[in-house]
DNA sequence: ACCTGAACACCGTTCAAGT
DNA sequence: ACCTGAACACCGTTCAAGT
């Protein structure tokens, strides 16, 4: 199941992590678009050993975003679910992570779509923190029905886009996931 | 208020035409992101003509999107608001006109931004558009009171942009909408 | 086994030179 | 007044040649 590095040679290893490193930082300050060229000149590798660690941006991607991951699953467990502001706050919390990196959330959207996208695993990471949450919330009465987790993966993602796009004020955020919310927990039949 | 051009040479106005034409063409296959350069070949000028007559491609944008513009305003005029379902139906269609270059709802989000884009008139036809559509249906009764149209309009290019990157099947977007337009009726207070 | 870096086919954008 | 197209500085990606 693992698709972990086995044994790699001293060098390759050592230009595997540096490239990792430096590129947290690139895609940090300039998104998920940024040069593979600038990333591999910065690491002081040349751009073919930069492709023969990462085949794709997507898997470049896939492990910058280790501890991306690390912080939803976290944010989850201890997101409180008192009332319905808490869970406002959840979604604002979710669509921020979503949005970290400028076009973040733009590639997860894309590798919904796609099986074998390496993004796949930090996707299914986010909808399972997801629907941890909602499921506590149901479990402390404050709603009363379950929620489509991916409806509502999709819908903090559409508002993580439009909000990195536009870089709209957090208040405009926040009305956009409180209509979400509105209509996640009014009964609809 | 007219930033018609004003009189051309013949052979400009004829290149400029062609552009048009050519850039329709091309972005309905390839998306708003397509070459300037290959619409500029197609189209028989060299790569500073294009530019002479569009300084931006955003610029080139707002003019293909003229038909775009007036879809949307003849959809909102004719969408019927007797039944919820329509309402959803109308969103539908909305976030379909917004996604029908691809990239264009992204081109559509980054111009909320911006004052002085290129792109504002077709951006702000659109939210006329939804602003009358629900007026509409509030005074047929069959939602109590008013929504902002803002809002709407940012959560539906939201659920465009994911439903564009993603590929999503028309269910799963009807599913998105109708989240939206309950929390829209449900009171929030 | 791994790395280098030149090379290729593209971008967007500019601007001297032409008509 | 307008157009051309070469030129520039970039992309992503590949691959022969090196170690």
């Amino acid at each position: 199941m693992s698709t972990e590095p086995r044994e790699l040679r001293a060098d390759a290893r050592e230009n595997r992590l540096r490239i990792l490193a430096v590129a947290t930082d690139v895609i940090e300050q300039q998104g998920t678009m940024a040069s593979l060229n600038e990333i591999a000149k910065r690491a002081g590798v040349g751009p073919g050993t930069l492709y023969r660690h990462f085949p794709s941006r997507e898997a470049l991607l896939a492990e910058v975003l280790a501890t991306w991951v690390k912080r939803v699953e976290e944010a989850a467990q201890s997101a409180p679910v008192r009332t319905r502001d808490d869970l406002v706050d959840w979604l604002g919390r979710l669509a921020g992570i979503a949005s970290g990196y400028r076009g973040l959330a733009a590639s997860m959207a894309a590798s919904m779509d796609d099986e074998a996208s390496p993004l796949r695993h930090a996707h299914r990471a986010s909808l399972v923190a997801n629907t941890l949450v909602f499921e506590r919330a149901r479990e402390a009465g404050l709603i009363d029905h379950a929620v489509d987790s991916g409806t509502v993966a999709r819908l903090v993602t559409g508002v993580a886009m439009v909000a990195e796009q536009a870089t709209l004020p957090p208040e405009q955020v926040r009305d956009m996931l409180r209509v979400i919310l509105d209509g996640l927990t009014a009964r609809s039949d």
